[in-house]
DNA sequence: TTATAATGATAGTAATACTATCATAAAAAA
DNA sequence: TTTTTTATGATAGTATTACTATCATTATAA
């Protein structure tokens, strides 16, 4: 019944891919639940380790560290929006109508079929929300870039930005506007959440359509 | 000839002022200079005390960790934005130049008057560039806001959502476009230096000229 | 059935993030 | 000035983190 999705990451995010194995798959599941859980910083492998049954050396066959565990989960994510977004815009011509439906795609994605079994994209949503911007905020990020481990989110950018050309070719920044719906969603479920005075929506229980209305209001008056 | 600035954080940051004491102010000082330095991560209050000739035990007579000391300095920040808007907007009545005034301010706050000898308010940008996402994301951050740890964003975020309802009563995201105004300098400044597939503008140097235009642009187009 | 690869078990290390105690120096009060 | 208080320094110690290394065992594939 269910899907069995796959997505290529980059290989250097990993040692070995755990996608390939129960225990590589039982290192994401569980990463995804104990991060939601205790947050990025106090999340460590020793207590994945015991959570799952294992041990900290088996974890650290598949990741070197707890920072590209995360990168790995925040790719995931990203080429689980990009496949979401392809799937619900194909043979829709119209650009405006295709940018509704991607926003639609990336604030609503972890209500969407969940795919993949071991990976509970509701709380994969929680974790890119709230310790998201880490995963490229860090003395290493030029090094990470050239090694193309941001390319999923590249390349998403790359996509949605074209739509945007396509709806209004004269505007001057597209590629921002792509960005900034995605960074603007992030941040103001998280607003919401946890310093509402900083945004004017509030997200009742995950009732997140009030960013969506948001969104739409300003790629179209942003694209007009 | 120095201004004599001094402002009132919330005293729960810290356990003593350091803005009272020759080390305090040497906290303050070589944190900034650390921090911009090796990144947040890999900043240690041992490398700190090293570099004063101090010890672990008398910075953590100021700040209980490294994370508060990161707020403090994240507060000092936008405390000195809300400072120089205010200078700078004295006598405007116009709310379309106080924004645009208030843009400039945020965008250029380090070219503008150092003001305090021991903060190297250029390299303290650069850690709000970096860092500053940091501060309020983790799993504290519902207990540091109910103490008041934000406050200064805040208020900040308030004023100019102000100026913004000044300019256009009936829009109705003037808190999420004040924030993400300030979001988006920060992170476009960010991406212009790291991951530049992810903007349209480029900084060279330290010349943000065209992310003042970008964010004027935005806000002119989402507030006609 | 034997080789190969994957995992588990255990141990160990350097660094981090602290806490505690006592000595000394500087500043303020008497 | 002398005393008291306060600030800082020096040193030591602890639990946890983020690993690395080695060897044994169990699956899997040849």
């Amino acid at each position: 019944m269910s899907l069995q999705i796959r997505f290529s990451l980059n290989e250097g995010l990993f040692l070995k891919d755990p996608q390939d194995s129960k225990l590589g798959k039982n290192i994401i599941q569980h990463s995804i639940l104990l991060i939601d859980e205790y947050g990025f910083e106090s999340f460590t492998f020793k207590k994945l380790a015991e959570k799952i049954g294992s041990t900290e050396a088996s974890i650290y066959r598949y990741f070197e560290n707890k920072h590209l565990l995360l990168i790995f989960l925040v790719n995931w994510y990203w080429e689980w929006v990009s496949y979401l977004i392809k799937v619900n815009t194909t043979n829709v011509i119209d650009p405006k109508m295709k940018l509704k439906i991607i926003i639609h795609s990336f604030v609503f994605a972890p209500k969407d079929n969940p795919g993949v079994e071991y990976v509970n994209e509701s709380k994969l949503h929680n974790i890119v929300i709230s310790e998201g911007v880490k995963a490229y905020h860090t003395k290493d990020v030029d090094k990470d870039n050239s090694k193309g481990f941001f390319k999923s989110y590249k390349s998403l950018a790359n996509e949605v930005s074209n739509v945007i050309s396509e709806i209004n070719p004269q505007f001057k920044y597209p590629y921002a506007l792509a960005t900034n719906l995605f960074e603007m969603s992030n941040n103001h479920i998280y607003f919401a959440k946890h310093l509402p005075r900083l945004t004017d929506i509030s997200v009742n229980g995950n009732n997140v359509n009030e960013v969506e209305t948001m969104l739409n209001y300003f790629a179209d008056k942003l694209l007009s």
